[in-house]
Parts: structure tokens; sequence; C-alpha cells
DNA sequence: AATTTTTGCAACCGCGCACGA
DNA sequence: GTCGTGCGCGGTTGCAAAAAT
């Protein structure tokens, strides 16, 4: 029963990337895009499996990401958004252009759960601790059940994009005791950062992901008309500068990055 | 300065879904 | 309808770096 798994067969390679895996990987998708990602590792000349190469492009290697530590803004958006829609940390990476959901939930293990319980708040229901029922114990143990008991409160992405596209006010975290207090704050967040306040309401539309990068490749133009927080085309073409941060020239990526701009401004 | 503990993040694992044969 | 395959997702692990002792 089951499949096979997609990574047992011999020298195939795990652990941490190289910087020589990394650029071939670059160079392969971004001179042929991936068709699938089984095949990726074999024409890309890695020993890796397709899994692990998708993996590490979406997460690392994606010229649309940001890099670094979630800002105010986008921590407040996160724990909103988590707030509705629970654990789907893809979901919520769709709504912070150029963070992946990996980031997302790493970012919310280690400082926003522990934000929220500095302040007194269950980072499962973002209801006051105090407020639990009696058998909260249990409650926060299956809690981590998260999808479950996340996801019973709530709302249907579809129906939580509608409620917000037409009111905000009407917004189905009402029911949480912190909610105006939230509301409040994505309010802020909004005003503060139309970027972000426009592509939270916008649904299903792929903000960030492998699919809205590779295969339909927006223009410049298209990106900055809609003002959706995408790196414009400059900032496509500027992402190899920010490609030092994890060592890019320290692999000899001048050829490289003469293919990258090739690639970005002749599609 | 050396050792231990904690933290943060990249990567892996396994499951479920979608889709085509 | 079922089976096989590929992909994506969420949970978990492993390990390096930072902090504490």
């Amino acid at each position: 029963m089951g499949r096979q798994p997609c990574c047992d067969k011999l020298g195939v390679k795990k652990g941490p990337w190289t910087a020589e895996e990394d650029k071939k990987l670059i160079n392969f998708i971004l001179t042929n895009g991936h068709c699938c990602w089984r095949a990726v590792p074999k024409l890309a000349g890695l020993r890796r499996c397709g899994k692990s190469c998708r993996l590490r492009w979406t997460n690392y290697l994606r010229p649309d990401l940001k890099r670094g530590l979630l800002s105010e803004a986008e921590e407040q958006l996160v724990i909103d958004l988590h707030a509705r829609l629970g654990n789907r940390w893809s979901k919520i990476a769709a709504r912070l252009p150029g963070r992946t959901d990996n980031e997302i939930k790493n970012h919310w293990n280690t400082h926003i759960k522990k934000k929220l319980l500095k302040m007194g708040l269950d980072p499962v229901t973002h209801e006051p601790l105090h407020d639990k029922q009696p058998f909260s114990e249990e409650t926060a143990s299956t809690a981590s059940h998260s999808q479950e008991s996340a996801g019973n409160h709530c709302v249907p992405e579809n129906e939580y994009s509608i409620i917000n596209s037409e009111n905000n006010s009407s917004s189905p975290t009402e029911n949480c005791s912190s909610d105006v207090h939230e509301s409040l704050l994505l309010d802020n967040i909004c005003n503060n950062n139309e970027s972000l306040g426009n592509s939270l309401w916008i649904d299903e539309v792929p903000l960030v992901d492998g699919a809205s990068w590779e295969n339909q490749q927006p223009t410049g133009e298209d990106i900055c008309s809609h003002n959706l927080g995408f790196p414009s085309l400059e900032d496509n073409c500027s992402w190899l500068l920010d490609c030092q941060d994890f060592g890019i020239h320290d692999f000899g990526f001048d050829s490289f990055s003469t293919d990258i701009e090739l690639n970005v401004l002749n599609p």
C-alpha cells in the first residue's frame, strides 16, 4: 500500500544545499522553467529528488522572495489571517507578497506564538487564555490539531473574502473577543500598507507562488499597475543584488546574472 | 574560555488531493 | 471505478548559531 517514497533512490542527496547545487537549479529553472519537478533534478544535473528541488526553489531561491524578518505590518497580517484561516500557511503566504508558507510557519512558531502567549492570547484560538473552558488543557493539547480547532472557528476562505470584500465589519472574527482589536490592527495595516491590504482582499489570487512567477510571468507593468506588492521588474533584476545575502556571488555567478537578466527582460 | 542550553530556520517526511490512463 | 503519478501542504526534525551558565 501507499506510494513509493520519491527520494529513496540510492545516490539521491539529502541535507543542506550547496552553492553549486543552488546555481545549477537556478540556472536550469530560469532557462527552462520547471516542466515537471520530477524531471528537474535529472535535467539540471542534480542528485536530488524533485520534491527537494521544488522546496528549495519555492522557499529559498525564487527571485521574488523577500528576505529577512517579517515587518510589524506583515506580522499583524499573519496574526489576523491565522485567526481566520488557521494553520493554512500556504493560504496565508499567498496574501503576503514575497513570503513563503514555510517562512511564515517558522515565524509563527518561533516568534508570534510566544508573542501572543505573552499578550495572554491563545495562539490557536486567538482568544484570551483566561476565557478558556475548563477542558482547556485538553483542548490546548488537541488544539495542536490546529487544523480542526482552527478550522472550526474559521470561515471557508471564499466566504471570508467575500465577506471582507464587501464589509470588513461583518468579518467573522467578530465572534472572537480579541477581534475588535485585530480588526483595528488590520485596518491600520491596510491604511498604512496599501499593497498588503489590497492583496489581502483579493481572493485566490496567487500573489506569490511558483505558478505566478513561472507560468504567468507578469510583466513589470502588470505588477505595477495592480500594486500588489510584487517586486517590480526592476526588483526582479535587483534581486540579484539580494542574492549576495545567500552568497550567490561567492559561487561565481557572473555568467549566471547575465542569464537571469536575459530571461527576466526577454521572457 | 569552555560547556550546556535554547533558539531559529532550512529541509525532510508523510499524507491527501487532483488528474490522467 | 481504480490505480499510478505528481504536486502541494502542514507537521516535524536536525543542526548551526546565539545565549546562558
